[in-house]
DNA sequence: CTGTTAGCGCGTTCAT
DNA sequence: ATGAACGCGCTAACAG
């Protein structure tokens, strides 16, 4: 790091401005006050030397980098991509940077990476939807500070910032119910997603709530080829007299929408289809998808505040949770 | 960063393996030969006391990070998400860290952001497709080592991966003549991206090389808004004559597809559509959406292997550009 | 208010 | 083959 000719040090500057390094060092972090003739000396060595502090000495005295890490599963995901960006935005206006690290799916490889990735960074931001609970228990005592996002992690030491799936799951029931629905299907996610463990708890609540209806869940996943593929049985399900969908999240729902085009089920007409996350497409797709609207920005910003107060010694805030907003589009209509 | 509780270092271990500090060392670098006696004896140590080596030490002895800073304008772009994906997943294969700075579109502060990226990292992968040429060229020099992405830079004394966007645009037309087509339009991406100007060049380039043709430009922009906005343009030129579309890219093709639908303009058999990219969703569109395909996570690959022979002390290996892949679709038909 | 001194944790001579 | 000592660049504690 740091240039590539040999480096201008704090000594330079000093022996430039005729004192001690000491007081460079003051006028560089204004601690203390210092001499006005001196800072102006300084500050005169500081530019004509073009100084700049060594990073890599700074954290080896201060213990700390001024980095954080966020570890991710699948930088693919649009919603770890907009948490990466609020995050990233929210922590550069405090100073601090962000290093990724991405566990490439590898779920056994994921304590390692993060453990490695603390020991770089002062903090860590963990998105880890398939460890299991007691793994990440353990994992988590040993990188704080540490923010999880979007899982829930019962009587954990840390702060949880997410997204209320359960809730947003039993909204859109509410909001299918209200157009008549009555029979369901839940087109599910990865099978260890806690994510989606989530939703099928509100699609539980719902049913539960809601004596009049049923939900049967089919198996799908979480990208535009899943929706594609579940759509004969989902076909299969509207025969049987399911009249509205809801699929783990929108790029499912668009995939699934392209098969039933191609397969001539009319959208809403024959079928209502919901999506969850509202992507940018979900606006764009025809007919226009009716999505659960999640802050991602938002997310990212709300985790850095959280990891913020940690690192300053500060208490673990209470979970956080947004609650999903309705976007009614026109793929969902009066059954 | 490290650990909370007061590090391990190793002198720690020298002590518990009843060695010197420099013995600890040889052993853990692997350097020089040491008695197997005490390489049992530190390596136990090490164990038992859960050792690991400070980061920040390390890098003020070596003057290096193991890390790289991926700079760029707006981490919600498609393409820099598949090359920070890539880039990431290949520099982690070599033991290399990627961090990531967002400018969020500042032109302004892309300088400042790389310079203090370079001074926290040991090189630099740059993404700015908008800077002017002088200060990008300046800036290069000033952060080497660094590969430029996705852009030219003649007489540049840096490593580029790009896109043939040119060439692609070509290849995009001539499937287009080939079926057919005389008159075409151009929905021109950012005025200042240079990525849109290569296509532009591209334009001008097969309006010379195919006589009977012509190529109006229409402006347009890089989001699916942007195509959404500009339907009423394309239709009217659709009206004097055009009769195919290429977009700046597929967010642009899809949003104009969906702005089309709701005129009543026919896609293809009113007019034919083409994105650039290959995004997912471009395979799923109705109907299914002609594009380039671009291979993101390759480049961000090739980007590594770039800056890996840089920061090894290698030379400024040439620009490699990647000719996009044509993936006709039935977005495009015979006019 | 300023300079001197002593580490932060590690790699690396230089003797032994 | 091994250990003692120094230095990487900087900040914090202590005198003056």
């Amino acid at each position: 790091m740091s240039d590539r000719n040999r480096a201008v040090t704090i000594a330079d500057v000093a022996a430039r401005a005729g004192v001690s390094q000491a007081s460079v060092s003051r006028v560089l972090n204004g601690k203390q006050s210092v001499d006005p003739a001196i800072v102006q000396a300084v500050q005169a060595a500081i530019t004509a030397l073009g100084y700049t502090p060594s990073v890599a000495a700074r954290s080896l005295v201060h213990g700390r980098n001024d980095t954080i890490a966020m570890v991710v599963p699948d930088l693919e995901n649009p919603l770890f991509q907009g948490i990466l960006r609020g995050l990233s935005r929210a922590a550069a206006a405090d100073g601090y940077r962000v290093l990724v690290a991405d566990t490439a799916e590898q779920v056994d490889e994921e304590e390692a990476t993060a453990l490695e990735a603390r020991h770089r960074c002062d903090a860590i931001v963990l998105c880890a939807p398939r460890m299991p609970e007691e793994r990440l228990q353990r994992l988590v005592a040993r990188i704080a500070p540490v923010v999880v996002v979007n899982r829930p992690l019962p009587g954990a030491q840390v702060p949880i910032v997410g997204v209320d799936y359960a809730r947003g799951i039993r909204d859109l029931v509410d909001h299918l119910h209200g157009l008549g629905h009555r029979r369901f299907a839940f087109l599910s996610g990865p099978e260890l997603s806690a994510s989606n463990a989530e939703r099928l708890r509100g699609v539980a609540d719902a049913v539960a709530a809601e004596p009049g209806i049923t939900i049967d869940v089919i198996e799908g996943g979480s990208r535009l080829d899943d929706g594609y593929e579940a759509a004969e049985y989902v076909d299969a399900a509207r025969r049987e007299g399911v009249t509205a969908v809801i699929a783990f999240n929108d790029l499912v729902a668009l995939g699934l929408m392209t098969r039933l085009r191609e397969l001539g089920v009319e959208v809403p007409g024959d079928l209502s289809i919901a999506g969850f996350d509202d992507v940018p497409m979900a606006r764009f797709a025809t007919p226009p998808l009716t999505s659960m609207s999640v802050p991602r920005g938002e997310i990212g910003a709300q985790v850095w505040t959280r990891l913020r107060t940690l690192i300053a010694g500060g208490p673990i805030e209470h979970t956080v949770l947004y609650r999903p907003r309705l976007e009614a589009r026109e793929s969902t209509s009066r059954v």
